[in-house]
RNA sequence: GGCCCGGUGGUCAAGCGGCUAAGACACCGCCCUUUCACGGCGGUAACACGAGUUCGAUUCUCGUCCGGGUCACCA
């Protein structure tokens, strides 16, 4: 079986929008999974949309995310260069290579006759205006310096039928397809042009992309029959939708919220979280299995699985992809992340930052939320005496002093402040006052905390605020009746 | 509008002629528990519609409807 080589051609638009990065993802999947080539070329053709620095954003997500490409540009193989603007000039000859085997054209209409036709009612496309303008006509026209284009001959009847590995055999009529612009009038190819070239010279047998293409396959595939090359294997990948305020979905777009791979990182998501998840939008594996790492997708990754349905993009399942991944993280790792955050809380201040990792972790679907969880431990809320008052726990009004103030009694004479030893006093104290746990404890954390809900006990708590102020809450909460 | 593609719970999705139609997210309930969360258990919820083929259609065919894509000297 030959080698199978993908490439993914992004433009350089200055953000990586998340449709493109899930084609990338299956671009590069395609190909390792079959122990394939995966080849990065840049299509920079368009130089009025040209963005400073846009290059480095293809580059950088694909770095962050892990896919290494095997030839591209800095990485130069054997079909170099890999970036468009450089291989400008190998462009147009294939072109006049065309016209002169009769199969396209020279087309000297202007922009504005173009306008005129699209304005026209039924407009069906270009009205092959010059395709059968006589030799004479052309060669005066070509020495006038008449600017022109380079059109193909597109077949007036019949059908072009091809093959897609997701979609089947797919059938559209020729007489919808125009006579496609190859070359422009600044003697630049144009973008599908450029592809079937670039492609075909480097080797590229797996075409995967977006299927918004689909309908534009058989003009490349007329492209390849024209030179008599090989066409490649389609993939053709299902759309990814955005759901709107009002239930209905439409392609992913900016009023969806962080649709590309660097906003998604700014609101706290995990680059492998990201290609996790989107390799799943369009793609399941038999077992339905969620959780993969890049390492893994390559190993169980099959094109024959691939759905044909679009998928809308959910930030609910996202959020819980987040929180998986954070939860499995060491607890070196995990504080590490979340040490900007604690900063915001605790300044420059030592903590103990196992105990906080072990009761943030389980609670946080992304780092930024550790701020406002952890904000009580700055300052003490104000809040009503009704709080200690609890059902489940069986605490009162008359009982909830009783047990600060045995608590305290307690802690005060604690010779170490390690959690260990906070735990094993209090549970023994509830023991020795013939009291469950919960009667004793929730007014412990209510006083230390001051706020219903907290990460972690009250235990935790009596540890992270440290024995002097941990106490002078206790003390505060006592004085509340 | 023409052409192309799609249509299983709110979302992602298994399914590939016969099943009480999986699983995950979200939601709800219960259990665990020092609150919340985590975890465990359970629940609500789907084959767009109409014909046809067949002993039998979610599955195959056609039509309807709905959704999306595409119709550039942009990529």
């Amino acid at each position: 079986m030959a080698m199978v080589r993908t490439r993914y051609a992004p433009s350089p638009t200055g953000f990586m929008h998340v449709g493109n990065l899930r084609t990338a993802l299956y671009e590069y999947l395609v190909a390792k999974s079959q122990g394939g080539t995966f080849v990065l070329r840049i299509e920079d053709t368009d130089q009025e949309r040209l963005v400073e620095g846009a290059e480095d954003v293809i580059y950088k997500t694909l770095e962050a995310v892990g896919m290494e490409y095997d030839e591209g540009p800095g990485k130069e193989g054997e079909y170099g260069p890999y970036i468009q603007s450089q291989r400008r000039d190998l462009y147009a000859p294939y072109a006049h290579q065309l016209v002169k085997e009769g199969k396209a054209y020279y087309c000297f209409c202007t922009k504005e006759r173009l306008e005129s036709l699209h304005n026209e009612e039924g407009f069906g496309g270009y009205d092959r205006h010059c395709r059968d303008l006589p030799q004479e006509e052309v060669d005066r026209l070509l020495k006038a310096g008449m600017p022109y284009v380079i059109r193909q001959k597109v077949p007036l009847t019949g059908a072009t039928t091809f093959h897609d590995s997701v979609f089947g055999d797919i059938t559209i009529e020729n007489k919808e397809i125009e006579d496609q612009v190859l070359l422009k009038a600044d003697g630049y190819p144009t973008y599908n042009f450029a592809n079937v070239i670039d492609d075909h010279l480097m080797h590229i047998t797996h075409v995967v992309r977006g299927c918004e293409y689909l309908t534009s396959t058989p003009k490349y595939n007329l492209l390849y029959e024209a030179f008599g090359w090989e066409i490649p294997t389609y993939v053709h990948l299902p759309l990814i939708m955005g759901k709107n305020e009002d239930g209905s979905v439409s392609k992913l777009s900016k009023r969806h919220g962080s649709t590309s791979f660097e906003g998604l990182l700014e609101e706290g998501y995990l680059a492998p979280v990201i290609t996790n998840y989107i390799a799943l939008l369009g793609w399941c594996p038999k077992d339905n299995r969620e959780i993969f790492t890049l390492e893994e997708l390559r190993k169980s990754f099959s094109v024959e699985r691939i759905s044909k349905s679009p998928a809308v993009f959910d930030y609910d399942k996202l959020n819980w992809f987040n929180g998986e991944y954070i939860k499995a993280m060491s607890d070196e790792e995990f504080t590490a992340r979340a040490m900007p955050y604690y900063r915001e809380v605790f300044g420059e201040e030592e903590e103990p930052w196992q105990v906080l990792a072990s009761i943030l972790k389980a609670r946080i679907s992304k780092f930024k939320e550790i701020p406002a969880l952890l904000s009580f431990f700055r300052e003490l809320p104000d809040y009503p005496v009704e709080y200690f008052v609890n059902k489940k726990s069986k605490t009162t009004l008359e009982n909830s002093p009783q047990m600060l103030s045995a608590a305290l009694e307690t802690l005060r004479q604690l010779p170490s402040w390690e959690l260990t030893a906070i735990h094993d006093s209090l549970i023994g104290l509830a023991e020795k006052l013939e009291v469950k746990n919960g009667t004793l404890l929730w007014p412990v954390r209510i006083a230390a905390a001051g706020t219903l809900v907290t990460p972690g006990g009250a235990m935790e708590i009596l540890r992270i605020l440290g024995r002097e102020e941990a106490l002078r809450r206790l003390e505060e909460g006592l004085a509340k009746f």
